[in-house]
RNA sequence: GGGCGAGUGGCGGAAUUGGUAUACGCGCCAGUCUUAGGAACUGGUCCCGUAAGGGUUAAGGGUUCGAGUCCCUUCUCGCCCACCA
C-alpha cells in the first residue's frame, strides 16, 4: 500500500488549480456569493501562523459554498502601503517598491502553499498606481462635497524621531518605534469629515443584522452618541463693569454655552468649567483685552497644560488641577448666584462646547475638583427608595416627614443599637421625625435619648446623602414620605438613663453584633444605601438620577421626568453630541498616497485635475523624515514645484478687467502728486511737488470745498480735466500699453471722475475698451460693476478690478473675489495704504507688473500622503472590477457581487478600517456611485492565535510560528485540519505543535481508506456519512469548523471499524473533506477515476429518513437523576413511554414504597419521575 | 473607572440552546508488533470508592421536575474604551 506523502501531492494540485483556473470566476451566474477576508499587509517576516487563521476560514468558506452551487468569489490582494516598509528603506537604503514586491512574491508564495483557492487574476495592490488612481480620485470626490478640509491640528510627535505619529503608532502614550513618550505638536494636517456621517453610520447599523453584537456595539460606542443640552450661562464682569455696560441691548452678549447630560442637577451646579483651550480664555488673556484679575495665573496654567502630553494629562488618578478666573463672574441660570469660573484640563476641548456647569454633588470628576478647590457641594437629587413590602396606596393622604436615623454604635465591642417595636414586626435604627426649628443633629440625639436613653457621643456624622424613602404606614393610615436624613452616633461610654414608660410600651433595645445588620434589621428599604455610606469615609457622590431637592418649583419630582421642563426653564436647548472626531488623514510620511491636491499662491488649494491622475510617488534618495514635521517629499523640487492647473486654464480663458483709477483719471491732488512721485519720472519728491504747485498756481482747486454754481463747475472742470488729463495721459501712456499687451482681455472702466474729461483722451490713447461708466451714470461702484458683468455674461467674482484706493477694497470686498482685487500703488493711496488692505502679491508696483497677475501662481504639490486606512476604506470595490481604467468599478458588476456576504477579519479593526470603509462607502452611496449601502452583510471575526506561550505572536516576543515549517514537516492539509480542529473560530487559541499529530493520523486514515471499498457498508456507516453531511454543512454556516472535523473524525474510526464502505459513500465522504485538506481530496478522488477536478461536484445532499431512527434511547430519571435507560418507539405515545419506563426493573427498586407525585415526559429525550 | 466576553479533565475543547456533562483530538497508562527506538494497532483514562454508590462545569445563592446553559452576589482572566460632562 502507498504510503501518504502530502510533499508528492500537495505541489502538483496547487499547480493544477493555478494553470486550469480552477478558482478565477466570472462575472455572471445565477447565484453569486462574495467572500472576502481582510487583505494582508506584506510584511518582511512573512505571514505567521496567526495571520492565516482567517484567510483558512475564507478558503473553507469559499469552497464550501462553490460546492453549494455558487458563483463564489474570494479574491485576494495587498494593503502595501505604510510604515514597516519605509522603516526598512530608511535603515537599508532600499526602495520600498522593491522590498513591498519582494514581501508580495513571498506572501504570495505562502497563501499558495496552503492550498487556497483564491481568485488570483482579481489581484490588487494599494501601492500599484493604477489602483491609488481611484484612492485619489475618491479623495477629490471628498473634496469637492466639502468633507476633506485643512486645518492645524494638535498632533501626536515622537521628540526623538522628529516625526509625526499616527494614533495607531501611540502604544500607552509612547512611541512605537523607540519607546520616547510621545508630546504633542501642531502641524496643518487634513481632515476627513466623518462627523457628518456620525448620525447615518450609527443609524447603518441597524440593516446590519448579521453583525455580531459586540462589533456593533463597539462601533456604536465609538460613535457614542449622547442626548443633552445645551445651557448659556451669562457673565458678570468685576474687574472692568464696564464690559456688562458694553451688552447687546438685550444685555445679553457675553456667555458660555455648555453641555450636559444631566441639566435636571442645575440647581447644584456651583461653579464653571472652561477648558484651557477654550475660545473665550484664548481671548481673555490675549493682550486686547482686560477682565482678569490674575491673567498672568491664568496664561501660565495654559502654557503648562500645552507642554503635557497625553499621558501626563490624563494619567490614572491624577490629582485635578486648575485656576480660577478672577475678576468675573457666571450666573447659574436656574438659581440666579453668581458662581465662580475656572480653566481645568479635566475638561476637554474637544468634546461638547469645551465648557461644563460643574455638579459636585453629582459627578465624580466635579466632586474631587470641588474638594480640592474648597468649593460649595449642594445635594439636588436624593435616591428613591419605595418600600415593597409596605408600598404607598393610591388614595391616601400624603404625609411628608423630616426623619432622622440614628446609628448608634459601641466601638468597643463592635455592636450596633436595635430598636425592636412591640406593636409592628419591626427591627429598625432609633428612627423619628424632626421638629420645627430642631437642627437635625440635634432631633437626632434627642431621638436616640429619648428611644434607649444614651447621651454621650464621641463622634456623630452624617451617612450618605438626603434620601426620599416612601412607603404606606398602616398605623396612620397614610402614605409616609420621609425626607431621610441619616446619623452614625459613636458611644462615649454606657452612661445612659431609664427611657420613659410610654417608650417602654413601644419597644425595647437590643445590642446586635456590627456585621450582621444586613441580616438583623427588618425592613428598611434604604439598608443598601446605609451599607454603602457606612463604609465610606465622605458622604460621597450619587450620580444617578432620583427625586430632585434644593432645585425651587421641581423640588420632590422625579428628576428625570422633569429635565426637558428644566432645559426649557433655563432658557436651554436639547441637543446631541458625537463622541466620534473628524478622521486626521495626512501623515507626514513618504510611502503613502499622494494627497492629490495643489496649493497655488494665487488659487489657494487646487485639486489636480482628473486627467492628471494619478499623482505618482517620486523616486527619492532619502526616505527620512524632514525633522520639521513634513514628508520626505517636500524636499524633492522637481516634484513639488508645478504649474497650477487652475491658473493654466486661466490662461487660456478671456480674463475680464475693470480699471477704477482715481489717481489717472480722478481730480484730486493727492493723486496727481502720488502719480508724479511714485511713477519716479521725476528727478526727486521736491522736484515732483514745485512742479505740480506751479502747475496749479493759477488754477482754482474745487476739492477745497468753495461753493459754485454748476456750469460754472461743468466749465471749470472741463477746463481743469482737460489739463489734467493732457498732463497725466502722457505719464499713463506706458501703462495702457502693457494693457493692451494682455490676451483675451475684456476691458471696462469705471471712473469717479467725469467722463466728459476722460473719454476723449482714451479714445485719442486707442484704447480699447467695452464699457466707460463715469460719475454721469447714477449708480454705486457695485451696481456698476455687476453692469458690466451681467453685459459680460459673467459672474461678478469673474472680474479682475484695478483700483488705487483703498475705500474701493473696503467697499467692494464682498461682492468681487478678493484674489481678484488689485491695488496700484502709483495711484491715490501709494503702496503703504495699499498694503493695509490687500496682500503684497495683489498690489503692483510697476505698470510692467500687470502680467504678473495673469502669470500662473507659485504652486506646490501637498508632501502629505494619506493614512494607510485610506487604500483599504474601497478595495472590496475594486475586486468585483479590478482592471477598469475608466471607473474604480462598473456599476453592473458592483450590483452583480455586492455586497459582500461573508466578511472575516479581525475584532482590532471593528473601529478603524471597519468604520471607516462604512463611511468611504456611505459617502460614495450618497454620491450615486456605489450600489451598495452597506459594504458588508455578514462579519466575521476571528479570535487571535496566540503563540505557544500563549501571549500573542510577535517578533520581539521570539514566539512566531512560521507555517512554512510546519507545513515541510507535516504537509499544508494537516496543517489545514488542525487549524480549523483548535477550537472555535471566534475563541482565542494557543498555537501548539503537540496536537497536530492528530490531524495528521485523521488524514493518514482517509488515506487508507480506499483498502476498504466495498459492495456494500453496514447500515450505521450509511446512517453516520448522512449525519456527518448535515452536520458539517451546519458547521461550516456556522463557523465552528472545529465540530466539523471532529464529525468526520467519528465517521472515519466508524469505517475502521467495520472496515467497510461503499465507493460512493466514500466520494461523498471525500467531497466534504474537500474543503478542509482539498489536495489529498483531489489526489484521492483521481485515483478513483475521476478526470474532473473534484470542485465541480455538488455538496451530497443528506437523506433526512436516514436520520431518524425508529427507535430512540430515552433516559429515565427519578429526582433529575439519572436511573435507567429505555429504548422505545420513535412515535411511541406519552403513556406508553412512562409503562416502559416503569417496568425497568432498577426504576422499580428505586420507586419502591414512594408515591409518584409527578411525571414529566420529553418525547425522544427524558422520563422523569418526581417522588 | 466604564463597556463587552469568558471561566468545563493534565491540555485544546464538545454538549442538538433548560433535558444522559466531559464528544473529538492531544497527552498519559497498559498491552500487541519490534534487536531497540519510533510509528502503527487494541484497551483504559474527571474525582472518591474493591464495589454498590456518591460527587463534579471558578465560588456562593436563587428560579425549575431538571441548570455548564437562565437570574443575583463575589472572584479570576481576556479584549475594547477611558477625566466624553
Amino acid at each position: 500500500m502507498k504510503k501518504y506523502d502530502p510533499k508528492k501531492i500537495e505541489g502538483r494540485w496547487q499547480k493544477k488549480w493555478q494553470s486550469e483556473k480552477t478558482f478565477v470566476t466570472k462575472d455572471s451566474g445565477a447565484k453569486e456569493k462574495y467572500i472576502l477576508v481582510e487583505f494582508p499587509y506584506p510584511s518582511g517576516a512573512g505571514l505567521h501562523m496567526g495571520h492565516m487563521r482567517p484567510y483558512m476560514a475564507g478558503d473553507i468558506s469559499a469552497k464550501y459554498w462553490r460546492l453549494k452551487g455558487y458563483n463564489t468569489m474570494y479574491p485576494i490582494g495587498w494593503d502595501a502601503f505604510g510604515l514597516p516598509a519605509e522603516n526598512y528603506a530608511i535603515k537599508n537604503k532600499v526602495h520600498p517598491e522593491v522590498s513591498t514586491k519582494k514581501n508580495i512574491a513571498n506572501a504570495k508564495r505562502q497563501l499558495a502553499s496552503w492550498g487556497t483557492g483564491f481568485d488570483w487574476s482579481r489581484e490588487i495592490n494599494t501601492t500599484d498606481p493604477d489602483y491609488y488612481k481611484w484612492t485619489q480620485k475618491i479623495f477629490l470626490e471628498f473634496l469637492k462635497a466639502g468633507l476633506a478640509y485643512e486645518a492645524t491640528g494638535l498632533i501626536n510627535w515622537c521628540p526623538k524621531d522628529k516625526t509625526g505619529l499616527a494614533n495607531e503608532e501611540v502604544i500607552d502614550g509612547k512611541c512605537e518605534r523607540c519607546g520616547s513618550e510621545v508630546e504633542k505638536k501642531e502641524l496643518r494636517q487634513w481632515y476627513l469629515k466623518i462627523t457628518d456621517y456620525a448620525e447615518k453610520l450609527l443609524e447603518g447599523l441597524k440593516d446590519l443584522p448579521e453583525w455580531p453584537e459586540a462589533v456593533k456595539l463597539q462601533q456604536a460606542n465609538w460613535i457614542g452618541k449622547s442626548e443633552g443640552a445645551e445651557i448659556d450661562f451669562y457673565l458678570n464682569f468685576k474687574k472692568d463693569p464696564k464690559v456688562n455696560e458694553n451688552r447687546g441691548p438685550d444685555g445679553k452678549a457675553a456667555h458660555i454655552p455648555v453641555f450636559t447630560t444631566r441639566p435636571d442637577t442645575i440647581f447644584g451646579a456651583t461653579y464653571l468649567v472652561l477648558s484651557p483651550e477654550h475660545l473665550w480664555v484664548t481671548l481673555a488673556t490675549d493682550d486686547k483685552h482686560d477682565v482678569l484679575e490674575n491673567k498672568e495665573e491664568v496664561k501660565k496654567y495654559i502654557e503648562n497644560v500645552k507642554g503635557k502630553s497625553d499621558i501626563e494629562r490624563t494619567a490614572l488618578g491624577k490629582e485635578k488641577t486648575g485656576v480660577e478666573l478672577k475678576g468675573v463672574k457666571a450666573i447659574n441660570p436656574a438659581t440666579g448666584e453668581e458662581i465662580p469660573m475656572f480653566i481645568a484640563d479635566y475638561v476637554l476641548a474637544g468634546y461638547g462646547t469645551g465648557a461644563i456647569m460643574a455638579v459636585p454633588a453629582h459627578d465624580e470628576r466635579d466632586y474631587d475638583f470641588a474638594k480640592k478647590f474648597d468649593l460649595p457641594i449642594r445635594q439636588v437629587v436624593a435616591e428613591h427608595f419605595v418600600d415593597i413590602n409596605t408600598p404607598p396606596r393610591e388614595g391616601k393622604r400624603h404625609a411628608p416627614r423630616v426623619v432622622v436615623q440614628g446609628i448608634v454604635r459601641n466601638t468597643k465591642n463592635n455592636t450596633v443599637l436595635q430598636i425592636v417595636w412591640k406593636k409592628f414586626p419591626w427591627k429598625t435604627f432609633v428612627i423619628g421625625g424632626a421638629e420645627d426649628g430642631e437642627s437635625l443633629e440635634d432631633a437626632v440625639k434627642r431621638e436616640v435619648f429619648e428611644e434607649t436613653g444614651y447621651k454621650n457621643f464621641s463622634s456623630i456624622r452624617k451617612i450618605g446623602s438626603e434620601m426620599r424613602s416612601e412607603w404606606y404606614a398602616e398605623h396612620k393610615d397614610e402614605n409616609r414620605y420621609a425626607h431621610m436624613h441619616v446619623y452614625e452616633l459613636i458611644l462615649e461610654n454606657d452612661e445612659h438613663e431609664e427611657i420613659s414608660g410610654k417608650e417602654k410600651e413601644k419597644h425595647e433595645i437590643a445590642w446586635v453584633p456590627f456585621d450582621s445588620i444586613s441580616t438583623s434589621f427588618k425592613p428598611v428599604s434604604e439598608m443598601p444605601a446605609i451599607l454603602a455610606g457606612l463604609n465610606k469615609k465622605e458622604a460621597g457622590v450619587f450620580a444617578e438620577s432620583g427625586i430632585l431637592i434644593n432645585s425651587g418649583k421641581f423640588s420632590e419630582k422625579n428628576s428625570e421626568e422633569v429635565k426637558k421642563d428644566i432645559v426649557e426653564f433655563v432658557g436651554g436647548k436639547i441637543v446631541t453630541k458625537y463622541k466620534l472626531r473628524d478622521w486626521v488623514f495626512s501623515r507626514q510620511r513618504y510611502w503613502g498616497e499622494p494627497i492629490p491636491v495643489i496649493h497655488c499662491d494665487k488659487c489657494g488649494i487646487v485639486p489636480v485635475p482628473e486627467k492628471d491622475l494619478p499623482v505618482k510617488l517620486p523616486k527619492v534618495k532619502n526616505y527620512e523624515p524632514t525633522g520639521t514635521g513634513e514628508s520626505p517629499l517636500a524636499a524633492i523640487e522637481k516634484w513639488v514645484n508645478v504649474k497650477c492647473p487652475s491658473c493654466e486654464q486661466k490662461k487660456k480663458e478671456t480674463k475680464y478687467l475693470v480699471f477704477d483709477f482715481d489717481g489717472v483719471l480722478g481730480d484730486t491732488w493727492e493723486a496727481h502728486l502720488h502719480a508724479r512721485v511714485n511713477m519716479g519720472d521725476s528727478p526727486d519728491l521736491k522736484d515732483a511737488v514745485a512742479k505740480a504747485e506751479k502747475y496749479f498756481e493759477t488754477k482754482p482747486w474745487h476739492s477745497r470745498g468753495e461753493k459754485y454754481d454748476e456750469s460754472i463747475h461743468i466749465d471749470w472742470s472741463t477746463r481743469f480735466a482737460k489739463e489734467l488729463a493732457k498732463l497725466e495721459y502722457d505719464l499713463f501712456t506706458d501703462f495702457l500699453k502693457e494693457i493692451g499687451k494682455i490676451k483675451n482681455a475684456k476691458v471696462a472702466i469705471v471712473s469717479a471722475g467725469s467722463k466728459i474729461y476722460s473719454e476723449a483722451p482714451i479714445k485719442k490713447a486707442k484704447f480699447k475698451h467695452t464699457h466707460f461708466l463715469g460719475m454721469e451714470d447714477h449708480h454705486s461702484k457695485e451696481e456698476k460693476l455687476e453692469m458690466i458683468a451681467e453685459a459680460w455674461k459673467v459672474d461678478v467674482t469673474e472680474l479682475y478690478y484695478f483700483t488705487d484706493t483703498k475705500a474701493d477694497v473696503y467697499e467692494l470686498e464682498n461682492l468681487l473675489n478678493r484674489k481678484k482685487i488689485i491695488g496700484c500703488a502709483w495711484g491715490y493711496a501709494g503702496e503703504e495704504k495699499l498694503k493695509q488692505v490687500l496682500p503684497e502679491n495683489q498690489i503692483l508696483k510697476k505698470f510692467k507688473d500687470i502680467h504678473k497677475v495673469f502669470e500662473p501662481g507659485k504652486a506646490k504639490r501637498e508632501t502629505n500622503t494619506m493614512p494607510q486606512w485610506a487604500g483599504s476604506s474601497w478595495y472590496w470595490l475594486r475586486y468585483t472590477d479590478p482592471k477598469n481604467k475608466k471607473e474604480f468599478a462598473d456599476q453592473k458588476k458592483q450590483k452583480y457581487w455586492t455586497p459582500v456576504d461573508l466578511y472575516f477579519g479581525g475584532m482590532e479593526h471593528t473601529t478603524l478600517h471597519l468604520l471607516y470603509s462604512r463611511f468611504w462607502n456611505l459617502f460614495l452611496h450618497d454620491r450615486g456611485l456605489v450600489t451598495a449601502k452597506e459594504p458588508y452583510m455578514k462579519r466575521v471575526p476571528h479570535g487571535i492565535i496566540l503563540g505557544p506561550d500563549g501571549e500573542k505572536m510577535s517578533k520581539s516576543r521570539g514566539n512566531v510560528v512560521n507555517p512554512d515549517d510546519i507545513i515541510a514537516l507535516y504537509g499544508a492539509d494537516t496543517v489545514r485540519v488542525y487549524m480549523a480542529f483548535l477550537g472555535p473560530h471566534g475563541a482565542q487559541v494557543a498555537w501548539n505543535d503537540k496536537g497536530i499529530i492528530g490531524a495528521r493520523r485523521f488524514l493518514e486514515r482517509v488515506f487508507a481508506m480506499k483498502e476498504f471499498i466495498s459492495k456494500n457498508e453496514d447500515k450505521n456507516v450509511t446512517t453516520l456519512l448522512h449525519k456527518t453531511i448535515k452536520k458539517v454543512g451546519e458547521d461550516v454556516e456556522a463557523f465552528s469548523f472545529n465540530t466539523a472535523i471532529s464529525s468526520m473524525m467519528i465517521f472515519v474510526n466508524t469505517v475502521f471499524e467495520s472496515k467497510k464502505i461503499t465507493k460512493k459513500s466514500f466520494e461523498i465522504f471525500l467531497i466534504i473533506l474537500s474543503a478542509f485538506a482539498p489536495h489529498l481530496s483531489e489526489e484521492i478522488w483521481k485515483e478513483l477515476g475521476h478526470k474532473k477536478t473534484i470542485f465541480t461536484e455538488k455538496w451530497p445532499t443528506f437523506d433526512p429518513k436516514l436520520l431518524v431512527s425508529d427507535t430512540v434511547k430515552m433516559v429515565v430519571q427519578i429526582n433529575g437523576k439519572v436511573r435507567a435507560e429505555i429504548e422505545v418507539g420513535a412515535s411511541a405515545e406519552e403513556k406508553e413511554i412512562v409503562e416502559k419506563a416503569l417496568s425497568e426493573p432498577k426504576i422499580g427498586e428505586y420507586l419502591e414504597g414512594k408515591e409518584i407525585r409527578k411525571t414529566i415526559v420529553v418525547k425522544g429525550k427524558i422520563v422523569n419521575f418526581v417522588v
